[in-house]
DNA sequence: GCAATTCACTTGTTTTTTGCAAGTGTTATT
DNA sequence: AATAACACTTGCAAAAAACAAGTGAATTGC
């Protein structure tokens, strides 16, 4: 047994975090908000990966529901939102890099860029840092 | 921009990532073979979570197929299988120990041993390497 | 200030996936 | 040789997702 104590877990963490942004359309909303600046919601439509409007439209709401997000109006343009992280959803920041990690090391198609990955690697609290200054309030 | 290098992720890693085990049951799977010391069907499907006989088959031909997994004969017991994490699986640890870390941060309900947390938190890649220790072969 | 446009969805409808219950085949054990 | 354990498979109902079209509120353009 890897570890006996771990059975007691009822209120399972795994379980918990699927329930609350565990599928693959959240994971790519929350990769676009993270790496790729993106924060609208044509900006997450457009995004290539073919995500419908009504399963955008409720993931979204989920994830503000579960405070991973928040929706304000766009000050400048008003007639849209701007979608951005709050703290709890920054707070995903850790395993989203361990993700990429994996898969730049078991997929030969994963193209993340070196000095990202580099950095990554040698030291994670730096970039992570670098990435939350480059990320809009 | 949080980093304009990263609209070049044409081969997206998350995506990537959720193609090989993106899903709830994947997960849960993922799981009982790393913190929960399950390796057979059985153990899977009597984990309490309530997946379904089919559902469970198909996970694990799928992570299986994914070599994430690998599934020989028991040599004891020879009417059953054992499933276990492969290298490509087991690198999956540190994703998994940072959802774990997030659950616990923001989850109320979350029970995991605080020993398990606070060594996770101090010292993870000594807790990384005890957990793999102990890791059926 | 009215029409056209942008933006962010909503509402059906079809297709796919999941969940549920029962059944099947292949080793073991008695 | 019969029974049971084990690991699925199959068929069907329910739920979710994908697809296509439409709606309504704000905004910009004239």
């Amino acid at each position: 047994m890897a570890d006996k104590k771990t059975k007691t877990w009822s209120g399972c963490p795994i379980r918990f975090g699927m329930s609350q942004f565990g599928d693959k359309w959240s994971f790519m909303i929350l990769r676009d908000l993270m790496f790729k600046g993106r924060k609208y919601y044509n900006e997450f439509l457009d995004a290539g990966e073919g995500i419908s409007t009504n399963i955008l439209a409720k993931r979204l709401a989920d994830l503000e529901g579960n405070s991973i997000i928040s929706k304000r109006r766009d000050p400048v343009k008003k007639s849209r939102f701007i979608y951005s992280l709050t703290e709890k959803g920054i707070a995903l920041m850790p395993m989203m890099l361990a993700m990429i990690d994996w898969s730049q090391k078991y997929d030969a198609d994963t193209e993340v860029p070196q000095e990202f990955i580099k950095k990554l690697r040698k030291n994670p609290t730096q970039l992570q840092a670098e990435i939350l200054g480059n990320l809009p309030g």
